[in-house]
DNA sequence: TTGTAAGCGTTATCAA
DNA sequence: TTGATAACGCTTACAA
């Protein structure tokens, strides 16, 4: 053993610079230590499996040579790589889901496990990349923020079989467990909110056609407008896909229109935003024209003109919810719920008022 | 060696359900294939130096038995973990650094690279759970979003060893390559503009104190303000930390001087935001009576009311330029130029106006 | 409680 | 061009 350290070292030699000193490695502790390798490893993986003493000595010599355990090593042999991907499906909404990021982080930080950041998005064949990591062993689990899990000809994250967590929405792989937020009810509450202040003609901004959130939230919208009665040629429609720009698009639309809804229901805080400014230039009053409701609750929605009424989901709980549920299925401990609900709350500010009779 | 792996097969069949299939391993592909492991990983990684007919039957091995390289092993053997750190000092101004992570993301994916998130304020213990990384030699490089290098105990990032490139500020450590805007010149563009239109009397919304970029934006203030000739009493700071909450805190001492500026440079767009929203429920008219210029060009500047006066940052390129430099080192090409300058640019719209000599 | 030694799954060296 | 084999640095049975 001692002959195959003495190689390795004249080896590496060779290959750094003269000034740079090799790394420690365990064997070096060990004997530093006088201990072997086993106990070096146990006095830092499991320090009380071993002597006070010993641990000490140990301990002491681990600072003096500067130790740090090889992470690769210790993943190979051990199995498990302390790691989780995230997996982002847009870059968009950032200020929404930065704090679902950081209920992430804290929770995975304190777990002592790294977040390895997968942006579907960003690059031809980041996808197929991102599966092979799961099957390369690299994560032991991925927290997925989006409703499609990465897939490269039929493999897919999930098929790797390493533990999985969706957050803000289910996934198209079925089991994964979820943890979301009651978005119809959420809409339903920015439709009622409306309605029971008089307003009988309005519009939905809606999200991506068939994404999770949106498929929800236009459900809650019509139950409440048909437990309303109102008309149907009152209510009207306009696609998004919760960022600025279809806001302004759909602002452009509304101030088209020779009739107008006087209440609107916006699936995302900066398409209300945007919509808002849009028709307030195109010489609309917000609220004494038109009320309109927002969803999201980020930190802007009190600094916009007027400030939005909308729906406040508890971002930073969604990401340490769904990060605790991770990590009970990596460490085996439970049977996780398949959906986890949490609640979003109606949160009034200017944006939304009476409706006014003359309005129409 | 065949009786090694029929063991290992064994050991393994014991530990994993049943139903569970075994995930194929180099060896496994290099029987299935008729060839040597060292085949199997040349024609992996150079598919070029191995016979075209070789590399078929290789490949459709690989895909036959669905086998994916174990990453800890690779990186074992390899010396390298195809990972970047990225260091991220505060998870303020989400709508600022996501685009700039952007940058990075896409850099990286395109490159081959994993990027691992490091917060730095997200837990106790974290900088040195962050410094450990450098030196377990998990990660071949890091990028600081900070002015600040992760250390402890005297070990930082940069002791490690691994290259470190850092954006949007210098860092503490000395000879770490940086990619920066020229916040002075930014900063006297601001302060220029609100002269040029005759304001006379001036505020600055501060960074934090000692924070890099305010450090360099206050000094371009102070020149240009000399420049023109205020009068020192003319001349007002606010304290800030570049969040909503700072500006809101500004926008309320404003409100209560019995002498006011009549423009406001403020160091980033979310403080400029919060304070105008302050003062004009104080009844402030902005830019009528005060104008007001951002900083960072964060996507929002269009639909606050009203749109904002400000200095626009590159800043998905200061993410790419900052992580191709990072590369470069990493796969040692280059030296890195130890500062690169990117140019912001002065984006004018509505919130900055004309100074009227009745305004003060 | 501690030591011995066998792997973990690759890649790289060297020889064929 | 290909194959045999020795590391890479650590953890963990198993033995003492």
């Amino acid at each position: 053993m001692s002959r195959t350290t003495a190689k390795t070292r004249a080896t590496r030699k060779q290959r750094r610079a003269p000034a740079e000193q090799a790394k420690a490695r365990i064997a070096d502790v060990a004997r530093a230590a006088g201990v072997s390798t086993a106990t070096v490893s146990r006095a830092l993986t499991f320090p009380d499996r071993v002597q006070d003493v010993t641990r000490e000595r140990v301990l002491a010599a681990v600072r003096a040579l500067d130790y740090t355990p090889n992470t690769a090593a210790r993943q190979l042999r051990a199995g498990s790589s302390r790691t989780v991907l995230v997996v982002v499906n847009k870059r968009r909404n950032p200020p929404f889901f930065s704090e679902v990021l950081r209920g992430i982080d804290v929770v995975m930080a304190q777990a002592g496990y790294a977040v390895l950041m997968g942006n579907l998005d960003s690059v031809d064949g980041r996808e197929e990349y991102l599966v092979d990591l799961a099957f390369g062993g690299h994560v032991d689990g991925a927290l997925i923020l989006a409703s499609t899990v990465p897939s490269h000809n039929g493999r897919t994250i999930a098929s790797s079989g390493i533990p999985m967590v969706s957050i803000c929405a289910e996934t198209d792989v079925p089991d994964v467990p979820a943890v979301v937020i009651d978005d119809e009810a959420c809409c339903r509450a920015q439709t009622r909110h409306l309605i029971g202040m008089g307003h009988r003609c309005l519009a939905y901004l809606a999200g991506p056609q068939g994404n999770y959130n949106d498929v929800r939230r236009h459900a809650g919208f019509r139950a409440e407008v048909a437990a309303a009665g109102l008309a149907p040629e009152d209510i009207f429609y306009f696609e998004g896909n919760y960022d600025f720009t279809s806001g302004v698009a759909a602002g452009e639309d509304f101030l088209k229109l020779d009739r107008r809804p006087t209440g609107v229901v916006a699936t995302s805080d900066e398409m209300a935003i945007a919509f808002m400014k849009t028709i307030r230039r195109g010489g609309v009053r917000v609220p004494e024209d038109v009320s309109v409701v927002g969803f999201d609750g980020i930190e802007l929605v009190d600094f916009v003109e007027p400030a939005l009424t909308t729906i406040r989901q508890p971002r930073f709980e969604l990401g340490t919810t769904g990060a605790n549920i991770l990590l009970g299925l990596i460490r085996g401990e439970q049977a996780a719920p398949r959906l986890t609900i949490l609640k979003g709350q109606l949160d009034k500010r200017d944006s939304a008022g009476p409706a006014h009779s003359a309005d129409i």
